[in-house]
DNA sequence: AAAAGCTGCAACCGCGTACGT
DNA sequence: TACGTACGCGGTTGCAGCTTT
């Protein structure tokens, strides 16, 4: 991806797992983007370095629970959902940022076959990465590419067909949406890390 | 040049569950 | 046991930037 965009900072973080709260409030690139709401007077929308701080100080000090208590002591117009949020996907320490790599992709695919959208447990899987980040580069990548895959599957199965039922069969598996619902799984050969690609898992 | 469409990500929302009273 | 509140999760939305027309 070649975006560069300031609100989310992805670039930022490829030039520095760990500075990027501090490059952000260097350069000035946040935008300010909350919006405080009429009704609550409860501040919607990004969050500004200026909040991330008190939050982080608040954490600091109290520890990562009680949300609500959280938000009120930080004096931040934020819900206790919202601070938790900020928090685990952003605030955490040990976050690790940048780009997925290919072992995290494909553990990321055997998790998925195993668990389904289960997003939090396969981030419990993946140290440093968060369930949030797990569920959109899913959502972003890998369902394009399953379905690019299966979509090829389906043709070449169709190609290998000779019996008309049996075809006929097979479009049907395809067109019950494809998803896993009736796939095998080989928990053994899931949980096999022996493969030299998984050599970073074993460590 | 500008409008329309696309992409990726942060944040919000609603629901189910756990926990305390 | 019943009720209220907080938490955690997954689905969805909104938006900035990029690409295409």
């Amino acid at each position: 991806m070649t975006n560069l965009r300031p609100h989310s900072y992805s670039n930022l973080y490829r030039l520095s797992n760990h500075t990027y709260p501090i490059l952000e409030t260097i350069m000035g690139v946040k935008k300010e983007r909350s919006v405080s709401s009429k009704r609550s007077q409860i501040n919607k929308g990004a969050w500004t370095s200026e909040e991330d701080t008190k939050l982080a100080e608040v954490i600091a000090v109290h520890g990562a629970k009680s949300w609500n208590t959280i938000a009120s002591k930080a004096g931040l117009k934020r819900c206790g959902k919202s601070c938790r949020l900020r928090w685990m996907n952003y605030l955490r320490p040990n976050i690790k940022r940048g780009n997925i790599s290919e072992q995290e992709e494909d553990l990321i695919l055997r998790l998925h076959k195993l668990l389904g959208n289960r997003w939090s447990l396969i981030a419990g899987r993946l140290p440093g990465r968060t369930d949030n980040e797990i569920k959109n580069y899913w959502n972003s990548h890998l369902s394009k590419k399953i379905k690019q895959k299966e979509k090829q599957g389906c043709i070449d199965e169709k190609r290998s067909v000779e019996n008309g039922k049996e075809e006929l069969r097979q479009e049907n598996t395809c067109a019950a949406g494809g998803e896993d619902s009736n796939i095998s799984f080989d928990v053994d050969e899931f949980f096999d890390f022996s493969d030299e690609k998984f050599e970073w898992m074993n460590r």
